[in-house]
DNA sequence: ACCCTTCTATAGTGCTTGTTATAGAACCGT
DNA sequence: ACGGTTCTATAACAAGCACTATAGAAGGGT
């Protein structure tokens, strides 16, 4: 009833085949390429993830995931201006990571449009929050702040894939952080 | 010694290539997609263009041109701070215009990462110009100014691509340029 | 009217793509 | 040990891709 085990890590092998199509896109990564970098066959990981469509899809919830645990994870602290510099510091570490592909999955694949206005109003709700809280002036326009803010870490994410070094993606994320500032209390 | 007069206009078919590219990328875009969409033959258009690789240079560097020459028009007025004001108006407008593809090819497309850096490089001179002249502030630095406002306006593009309303679009340049203001004197 | 040149249309090239049929291998429960 | 189930490997599929060889059509120069 149980049958032949799998003979590969199928957490490792989604996690490897995120790492492709963030590196990649969905178009540029092919079958061939994923099965080269699992060191699988075509059947096996047919039979494991489903069609391209489908395995692109569990890769980039993954991905997705993370980065909103992440996004929360950061701005749960009591000052969102404090969490909005700490998620600007710590998005600069992550696009300029060498043990992963540079940029940001969720902000640079053009399949992922749902995802992103999906994270933009989880990041307006925080930035209510921290209105409601006191931390942000009270004339703040939540939904416009934030749409500010992904759309300065998307050109974030387009500088670090185009070879840009933290120094440099770092900069935006300081002029924008002077932004958010004139907000702060 | 003239020939067979071409049945198309090349410099349509190249405007009309440039938007297919700018829609779709690179990759998307086929060649049975270009010929459709032309009216012509794939013979017709290897003759006219060469390769896909050769089009699609020919197809961005047209584009650059163009954006290039908006961006030095725009901000050569006096006043730059005036002058970025209305490259934000402008690249609005442009990136929600129904008539063109939405956001920028520029921007979005992979491929243009060396074209990128040569318009960062460029506004980067425009804003050492307005310190020159003193209409920023002499502590600012161009070089981070001038990468903030690429990032930024990438951002506009992949929001405008996402199905973003002018209004929305408009939302993120508003922010932006409070932040450039921010050294405007 | 003819030749030369350049374009166009048909058709097909070889390659890569995503996907799968078939057969054999490996494990579990009995 | 054996049957049942689930995996793997070989091989191949059809479709799409970028690209082109060949032959005919359309113009200009003389």
């Amino acid at each position: 009833m149980t049958g032949r085990p799998r003979s590969f890590d199928q957490d490792a092998a989604l996690l490897l085949s995120m790492e492709r199509f963030w590196q990649n896109g969905y178009e540029r990564t092919t079958i061939g390429d994923l099965t080269a970098t699992l060191g699988i066959t075509a059947p096996s990981l047919y039979a494991a993830f489903g069609d391209k469509d489908t395995l692109f899809a569990s890769a980039a919830a993954h991905y997705v995931a993370s980065v909103t645990a992440q996004m929360d994870k950061t701005l749960s602290q009591p000052n969102v201006r404090d969490g909005l510099a700490e998620l600007f510091r710590v998005t600069v570490e992550s696009y300029t990571d060498e043990k992963t592909p540079p940029g940001c999955f969720l902000l640079s694949e053009p399949r992922l449009a749902d995802e992103r206005r999906t994270l933009t109003a989880r990041l307006a709700g925080h930035l209510r929050r921290g209105i409601d809280d006191g931390f942000l002036d009270a004339s703040t326009d939540a939904d416009a702040l934030a749409e500010f803010t992904i759309a300065v870490i998307a050109g974030m994410s387009t500088r670090a894939r185009d070879g840009g070094s933290a120094a440099e993606v770092r900069a935006i994320a300081d002029v924008a952080l002077a932004a958010v500032d004139a907000h702060a209390i």
